[in-house]
DNA sequence: CATTGACTGTATAGTAGAAATACACTTTAG
DNA sequence: CTAAAGTGTATTTCTACTATACAGTCAATG
């Protein structure tokens, strides 16, 4: 092999950068054949199947210190474990994407529902719900608007470490039996909407289906005139309260600009009418 | 709100790292709202909406310039078509993914066939193959180790213009008219797989159904003994020659150590009973 | 023979999103 | 009063390059 090949000849065959190649040279993980007395780097037509494999395991994903680690000894059983191994690697990633991307279309529904309804605000009207599989954690101190970020989160954290965002909705949920009592939000605490169901996970909590009488508002769950003005309408109406109230919220805070703004929710209180 | 929150409860609320929240207060991302004369950081209860919403975004791996541009100055609109545009990019990796994994699959499958018959070298058996769709590129200069790896490396480039990576297989296409002529590499060419099929590529050949004289060889396709030897076997046992000769590359000279080392390949001839 | 353009070299900075480290100051608990 | 915990800034490290600046080399041309 005496006719060797020049830097920008070996990158162009490969269709990659002058630069890539130094750098690879650099790092040890690619070396010109030759070098002459002004430094020019040569390469020889024998080398050609080496960078062409550095660079279809690059491509594939594999990062270069591994691809250095694999290239200088390779074997049909090494080179078999370490595509092996990459493409465990590669179903954890597609995986995750997949996740993602449920992730992201609960939150788009989540919007476009909060879209379409904005115009009925503050009237009382009866919906129908599926049953809903939640998070639930309780507040641990009186309920203001600290006391219910932190909540949150704790609930957000749990999901995060099952591997999920709490992407589709949360909210508070309030006792039923509490209702018209001195302190409406015993017991009551946080719910966050499960993008999928983990068995592992505690603190479950399901939503029954059926018929909600509901209210869009724009205040905190902890503004109690809403909660009773809807408490009201489902009396005068012929309505029984037959489960958990639940305060959803559709916009957070980080919709709207200034520190006292609220978040925009709906609540939800379960009935049957009264026969 | 008068209780504020220091730098490292912020941080563990949202399960990130303190050093994460100096870093993106120095980015502009996410500041506190107030800061002590001795430049301690202090974070409000109604700041804690806005880094949920940022380590969101950032979990579905929305770029933290991006989050920047957007989180200051919401609304649902943008809100959405963030969401959606970033959707979009979210399919495109998956679809990126699922054809790496697609190569992955393909390469261990000829390496896993390398494998499996390595003890019947040199001597000629008869074998079936299905229609084989490649890419077929022709030599432009007298086939030695160099024009080979050239050749082969044009292949290489054109299907990674579209999107492809040949990882099931290489070889070379000896033209039927040719063998027994002065120059047997005459219209000859470098064949890559197709991992799949794509319509827009020109130089397609298809390598046709049937039965094949096989035999694996340590040699280069221009080392032209086990050529002769297989075509006086395919005559001593009444076959007929029916296509072009391949010369499949099954394991490359990466896998082996010295400069003069050799492929590793199958000489294919489509053949057919003298009845 | 000088010049020009193409090619080569080294060195440095920049990219994203932190994590890790070093070192100094402040606050708080005992 | 001291020690531990918390806080600040500044710098380095990671990956796999790309871009830039500046200087030397080579081949062809006038």
């Amino acid at each position: 092999m005496d006719n060797y090949l020049s830097i920008s000849e070996m990158a162009s065959i490969h269709s990659i950068s002058r630069q890539t190649l130094i750098y690879y040279d650099k790092i040890g993980l690619f070396k010109p054949v030759h070098i002459d007395e002004h430094g020019y780097r040569y390469y020889s037509a024998v080398q050609i199947p080496f960078l062409r494999e550095i660079c279809f395991l690059k491509s594939i994903g594999i990062k270069l210190n591994d691809i250095k680690d694999h290239i200088g000894n390779r074997n049909l059983t090494t080179a078999m474990s370490l595509l092996e191994f990459h493409q465990e690697f590669i179903d954890k990633e597609i995986n995750a994407l997949m996740n993602t991307r449920t992730f992201i279309q609960q939150r788009l529904m989540k919007y476009s529902e909060a879209k379409n309804i904005k115009s009925e605000l503050d009237k009382p009207i009866i919906e129908e719900f599926p049953e809903r599989h939640v998070l639930f954690i309780p507040f641990e101190n009186e309920l203001c608007r600290e006391e219910l970020h932190l909540t949150l989160m704790k609930a957000w954290n749990v999901l995060s470490k099952h591997g999920m965002l709490p992407s589709e909705g949360f909210g508070t949920v309030i006792l039923k039996d509490k209702l018209g009592t001195d302190d409406v939000f015993e017991g009551a605490g946080i719910y966050t909407s499960l993008p999928f169901i983990d068995p592992d996970l505690n603190n479950m909590m399901t939503l029954p289906a059926g018929q909600y009488a509901c209210m869009y508002k724009y205040g905190m769950p902890y503004n109690k005139e809403f909660l009773n003005e809807l408490v009201q309408w489902v009396r005068k109406n012929q309505y029984r309260i037959v489960g958990d109230v639940i305060d959803a919220c559709l916009l957070d805070t980080t919709f709207y600009e200034n520190d006292n703004s609220v978040d925009f929710c709906q609540l939800q209180i379960p009935v049957e009418k009264i026969t």
